[in-house]
DNA sequence: AGTGCGACCCGAACGC
DNA sequence: TGCGTTCGGGTCGCAC
């Protein structure tokens, strides 16, 4: 479940083993991962090299000079760094292969990750990128963003924290883990949250996926970054996967409930 | 406009 | 053992 910071994990191990090397061929195995024209695609990148990779929420984009490749990897999406020569494995799906013989490797079991390019002067258009909120460590996202943005939303805050024209970056792992640090109850409604309650998401998320990003992000199930990376911080995860433990705080057992159809754990007591 | 929900995927976990 | 069923997870698009 790549979320901000493993994505950003993603972007920074990526950037020390990719960057100014010539692409030479693109093998597009499952051609549902890539939106753009499958030709424009191949074509586009071939001859070009990445110069730099950037982030936006989930989104990463590859600087191809002109263009950027977008790249989201959904639940399981991964990169590998391997030799051009070595055996494409089972759920690689994009392979963009390089000059000096090695290659990116887009794996994703479920399939469920999405590539485009897209021309630099067009990337404000791309409407998932347009409509991309405020990160959680940025110094505009303030007490008095989320409480304008929260005050008409009669959904449940944790479904608002996933909104990610909201805040942007959040997945369900830190979502759990803003409202456990902040103790808002996940159900309650985004109209009935304070100011006070804002201030203390706003400081959640800040220390939150500061120390997330600082870890390496979490790996859960088969959640690995790229380059056999592993995030190291599932060791700070209150709440999130552990149903029936004993809060950290509190000593109340942490519940797992659904809200709008995804798994949500608390604590019944510390989140009131 | 705001809200809710199915579709997209397939491996893991579970039930029998 | 082996088969069938259920679940999850981010985002989009459609229905109400």
């Amino acid at each position: 479940m790549p979320e901000i910071a493993e994505v950003e994990t993603v972007r920074k191990t990526l950037k020390e083993k990719i960057l100014a090397k010539k692409i030479i061929s693109v093998n597009i195995v499952y051609p549902r991962i890539v939106e753009s024209p499958k030709d424009d695609f191949v074509n586009i990148l071939v001859g070009r090299c990445f110069q730099d990779i950037k982030r936006i929420g989930k989104w990463l984009l590859f600087d191809l000079g002109d263009y950027y490749l977008l790249s989201h990897l959904r639940m399981e999406g991964k990169f590998f760094i391997k030799d051009s020569c070595e055996k494409i494995v089972k759920h690689e799906h994009v392979i963009i292969n390089f000059a000096d013989n090695t290659s990116l490797r887009y794996h994703d079991t479920r399939k469920f990750g999405r590539m485009n390019l897209v021309k630099k002067e067009d990337l404000d258009q791309v409407p998932a990128i347009k409509k991309q909120g405020i990160e959680p460590l940025d110094d505009k996202l303030t007490k008095e963003y989320l409480f304008n943005r929260f005050k008409k939303k009669n959904i449940p805050m944790k479904t608002l924290l996933l909104d990610q024209t909201i805040i942007s970056g959040l997945g369900n792992i830190y979502a759990n883990e803003v409202l456990f640090a902040a103790k808002v109850n996940p159900l309650k409604k985004g109209s009935d949250i304070s100011l006070k309650e804002c201030e203390n998401i706003v400081l959640s998320c800040n220390s939150i996926i500061k120390k997330a990003i600082e870890e390496g992000g979490t790996t859960i199930k088969s959640y690995t970054s790229s380059l056999g990376v592993t995030g190291r911080f599932q060791q700070y995860l209150m709440v999130h996967k552990r149903e029936n433990e004993a809060c950290q705080f509190c000593g109340a057992l942490i519940e797992n409930i659904k809200v709008g159809g995804r798994s949500t754990y608390y604590c019944p007591n510390c989140q009131k």
